[in-house]
DNA sequence: AACAATCCTTGACCTGAATCAATGCGGCGC
DNA sequence: GCGCCGCATTGATTCAGGTCAAGGATTGTT
C-alpha cells in the first residue's frame, strides 16, 4: 500500500493542517438576526427544525449562530473537544477519517439538513472539511442540551435522521466489503442521484462536488481506479462526463442492473424506521 | 468473484430460508410474566431499559414478550414486514445484508443490550440470524410508539444507542475500505475483547461465537484469507488459537500495533454523544 | 493571456487477496 | 466408541485493483 506521508494527511485535512471553526481564514459568524431565514431555510423539510413551530424554532434559533466556511476549510478535527454541533443549511462537506498513515476513509458527504459533530467521549468522532462553500447553524452543546428536555420533538426528529444515517452506514459497509470498483461507481451515482432528488433537485445531470481522489477515498478505491471506471462506463455509454464536476446519466436502467440492483428506496419517513 | 447460488444464499439466511419468528421451530415465546425478569436481566446497564425506573419498567415490561430463538434461527428477514423490535438479553445475533448473487456483508454481530429491527418504508433494513442461542425482549411496532410519547426517556436512551452504533459503523467503514486483511484480523479481536469488557466480561481470552465464514463477511474477507491470517498471527506468537471459537492474546502492544493503534475508546456515555 | 497548481487520465507492471482444490479435524448423533 | 459432516486449514494459481510513472486538462491568479 502507498503510504501518505502525516505531512500530507494533515495538508488533505484542510489547508492550515490545524485549522478550526474559529481561527480559520474564510470564515464569518454571527448570532442569527431572527427566524427569518430559518423560514427560508434551504434545509427546511428534512432536518431537525423540520417538526418545530414557529415559536419553538424562535428558540432554538436563539442558541444558534449562523455560520459561513470557505470551501478546503476542516471545521471539525477528529479528537478536538467536541464544544460544537452543526446542522448544514446549504453546501458539502466530507467527513472522513485517518489512519495514522495518512490512509484516508470519507465516511460520507453531508449537504443540507445533516447534522455534524457526532461526538465519543467529549471529542469529535471525525473531522469534517467543506468541499464546496458552506453555511450551517452552530450549536452549542451544553445549550443545545438543555433544550432537548423542553422540546423532545427536536430529540425524536435527531432519532429518525440517526436511524436514516445508521441505515446509508450499512448500505455502505456491502459496497465498501462486498462490492467490485465497478458496482461501487454505479451505486454511488445513483445514490446521489436520488439523494439529489430527495432534495428537490433534478436527479439526473449528477453533480460532483468532490474530486476523484475524495470519491476513491469514500469508495475504498484509489484515483485511478475510479478515473479507469468512468472512463468506462463513458465508454459504454452509460454515463457521458461533463467536465470534471458532473455526470450525464444516459442509460439509467444499465447503471441500475451495475450497481447490483439492491433496494433503493427514497427514504425519509422520519419516524417510522424506529417503531 | 465466486457467486455463491441464491440457493445457497438462503439456506445460509437460516435453516429453511423462509424462516420468520412465528414459523420457526426452536422458538419460544411467552408474554412476559413479571418485573421479576428484567430486574436480573442481563442487558440492564447498558440497554434502552437502563434509565427506567421500575414504575416505567413495569409499563415497558407490559407491552412486550419474552422469546428464544435456537442457533441458527433467522428471526428478522430483510424486506419483510417490520412488525417488531427486538432488545436482545443474551446470545450474539450476525445482522447481514445480501446481494443478488449471494454475496454477504456483516454489518454487525448484537449481544445483550442490542436492539434489532431497524426499518426503511415499512419494511426490515437487514436481516439477523441468531449465531448462540438467543433471548430477547419483543416489541410490537404500533405499542412502542405509543409509549415513546409517554416515555421520552426511552427515546433518549434510543438515540444514545443509535450514535453508538454509528460511530461503530464508521469504525467499520475504514476497516473494510482502507485496512489490509492482517489489519482487520486485528481490529476485530480488539473490539470483541473491548466490546466483552464493557459488557463485563473477561477480555481476555477472546470469545468468537461466529464461523471463520462469518468473520470474513464481516470483513470483508474470505474463510481462507482469515484463517491464513489467524495462522499467521499465531506464528508470530500473538495469539494462540483456543479452538475454533477462542482466540488468546499473547501479545497485545502487538495486535494493538498490527490493528493500526487507532483510538479505541470504551464508548458508553449514552448521552454524551448528541448535545 | 500566460502561468501555476491541481486534478484527471492513461499506460505498464505488481501484488494482496480471491479462487480453486485438497486435506485435516472435532463435535454430535447413533 | 465410531463415523460423519460441517468447518478449518493449507497449497497452487489467478486476477482485480493498487502502485508507479508520464502526460493532458481545468481552474484560478496576476
Amino acid at each position: 500500500m502507498r503510504e501518505k506521508s502525516r505531512d500530507m494527511a494533515a495538508q488533505q485535512a484542510g489547508r492550515t493542517g490545524r485549522a478550526t471553526a474559529e481561527d480559520n481564514a474564510g470564515t464569518s459568524r454571527r448570532r442569527h438576526p431572527d427566524m427569518h431565514t430559518c423560514e427560508h431555510c434551504e434545509a427546511r423539510g428534512f432536518n431537525m427544525c423540520n417538526a418545530l413551530d414557529p415559536n419553538e424554532l424562535a428558540r432554538l434559533a436563539a442558541i444558534m449562530s449562523d455560520q459561513r466556511f470557505d470551501a478546503g476549510t476542516t471545521f471539525i478535527e477528529e479528537g478536538a473537544p467536541a464544544d460544537d454541533l452543526f446542522n448544514l443549511t446549504s453546501g458539502t462537506v466530507k467527513v472522513f477519517k485517518l489512519l495514522a498513515d495518512g490512509r484516508c476513509q470519507i465516511t460520507g458527504f453531508m449537504m443540507a439538513g445533516d447534522f455534524l459533530g457526532l461526538s465519543r467521549g467529549g471529542t469529535y468522532a471525525y473531522s469534517a472539511t467543506a468541499i464546496t462553500p458552506v453555511t450551517c447553524c452552530r450549536f452549542q452543546r451544553p445549550q443545545l442540551r438543555g433544550l432537548f428536555n423542553e422540546l423532545p420533538k427536536i430529540e425524536r426528529q435527531m432519532l429518525g435522521l440517526a436511524m436514516n444515517e445508521l441505515m446509508a452506514a450499512q448500505d455502505q459497509m456491502v459496497l465498501l466489503g462486498r462490492k467490485t470498483a465497478r458496482e461501487r461507481i454505479a451505486s454511488f451515482l445513483l445514490a446521489l442521484s436520488d439523494r439529489a432528488v430527495r432534495r428537490g433537485r433534478p436527479g439526473n445531470p449528477v453533480d460532483l462536488p468532490m474530486t476523484r481522489g475524495d470519491i476513491a477515498d469514500y469508495l475504498g478505491l484509489t484515483t485511478e481506479t475510479v478515473s479507469r471506471t468512468f472512463t468506462q462506463l463513458k465508454g459504454e455509454g452509460v454515463i457521458q462526463l461533463k467536465g470534471n464536476h458532473g455526470v450525464d446519466i444516459i442509460d439509467l436502467d444499465a447503471l441500475v442492473e451495475i450497481a447490483g440492483q439492491e433496494d433503493r428506496v427514497a427514504c425519509f419517513h422520519p419516524f417510522d424506521q424506529i417503531a
